[in-house]
DNA sequence: CAAAAACCTTATCTTTTGTTAACGTTTTCA
DNA sequence: TGAAAACGTTAACAAAAGATAAGGTTTTTG
């Protein structure tokens, strides 16, 4: 895909956050740059400082932490959905966790520094403030919904739920991710799937 | 408590997130109001859309679901820290939680309205953005670490964590409700409690 | 103050999940 | 293309959690 391309996708994908008028626009992007996935590369890792937020322009990715020695995916992004490893980034801390590629996966991405410079840039400054707060809003809504899940739900009933409104997100991802996702074992799902099944 | 000490309490606790000189405090308080919830008093219900978002100068609540004619708690807060039906709050729409005292609990409150204006007044609007992007940001890394604790962590091990970085929760709480917020029944917890005891 | 409500523990039984391993299929990649 | 790795299912057993109920203590409240 061409650069033009993924910005305009990019623009769109943020509209429902901010819009951005064309000389606000041609201001804003020359903060950005592109970069491209290959399949099982990793964006971040743990114990590095995340510098980049970025926006999917098409691929997929998966965050995954090391537990004992063991992967456990916590949470999928895939194209027109933004990624960072977020309290890295944010609090400029050591990432916890891991971020690899699910596929071959384009970026739309702003760098720490230049989203500093353009929250100090006069005239993207208030914009930028609130991009970043409706980010934010966007996140915390998101998390409720997944901890009050965590917290009312059993892990059958969330499968349910996941398999009702997560797309097809059981074609596109291996199924031991989504255990992990869910908070079970990948067996565990494979007899929950049976079970719910057979009713 | 007086209102004078609680604005400074008020003052003293979003001093993490923002700084308000005193020409801008000065602008700025006229916005707040206050309020007092008596013990079990609601300040928030499921169906109604929240119109305040509050700072705790005094006391502690409960945030819980209902499922299944079932009262669940997902979340406590307490003095010196935020307080709101957060998504309610910032999308208008209707709660679905509730939110109750635990103890006698004074409030500082922004409503809706009132935050609207400040986002819209000429001196404040930047470092209304600010603060309400600061916020979102810091309950988006409470979350994801919450989060990461149901993915990653087995409810004994989210118990031990608690019981070690909880503060005196276990002093101030019932443990019925604690149990819900670790996602297990109380019977469970109990047992856990005993197993944890005798190691 | 006394009755009622709330709370925690314990016991019993059932259900679910975790663990480990084996097996067959599919996908990957050198 | 062919060996290796990845993946999903199933089985068997162990461990943990859920459900229900009973009992005793503490707290609440009229």
């Amino acid at each position: 895909m061409y650069k033009q391309a993924q910005l305009e996708a990019f623009r769109k994908g943020i509209a429902q956050f901010v819009t951005f008028n064309d000389a606000e626009w041609k201001i804003f992007t020359p903060y950005v740059s592109f970069s491209i996935l290959s399949k099982k590369e990793h964006f971040a890792v743990e114990g590095k400082v995340c510098d980049y937020m970025c926006f999917i322009t098409s691929g997929a990715v998966r965050y995954y932490h090391i537990k004992d020695g063991q992967e456990i995916t916590g949470y999928f992004s895939f194209e027109n959905e933004l990624m960072s490893a977020y309290k890295s980034f944010l609090k400029r801390t050591p990432n916890t966790n891991y971020i690899q590629a699910l596929e071959e996966t384009a970026l739309v991405m702003i760098s720490y520094q230049n989203l500093q410079q353009m929250l100090n840039h006069p005239i993207l400054a208030l914009k930028m403030e609130r991009f970043g707060r409706l980010i934010a809003e966007y996140y915390i809504c998101c998390y409720e919904d997944r901890v009050t899940a965590f917290i009312t739900q059993s892990p059958e009933e969330r499968y349910i739920t996941l398999e009702k409104t997560g797309k097809n997100i059981f074609q596109r991802i291996p199924q031991h991710f989504i255990a992990n996702f869910l908070g079970i074992t990948p067996v565990s799902l494979s007899r929950i799937r049976k079970r719910t099944l057979l009713q």
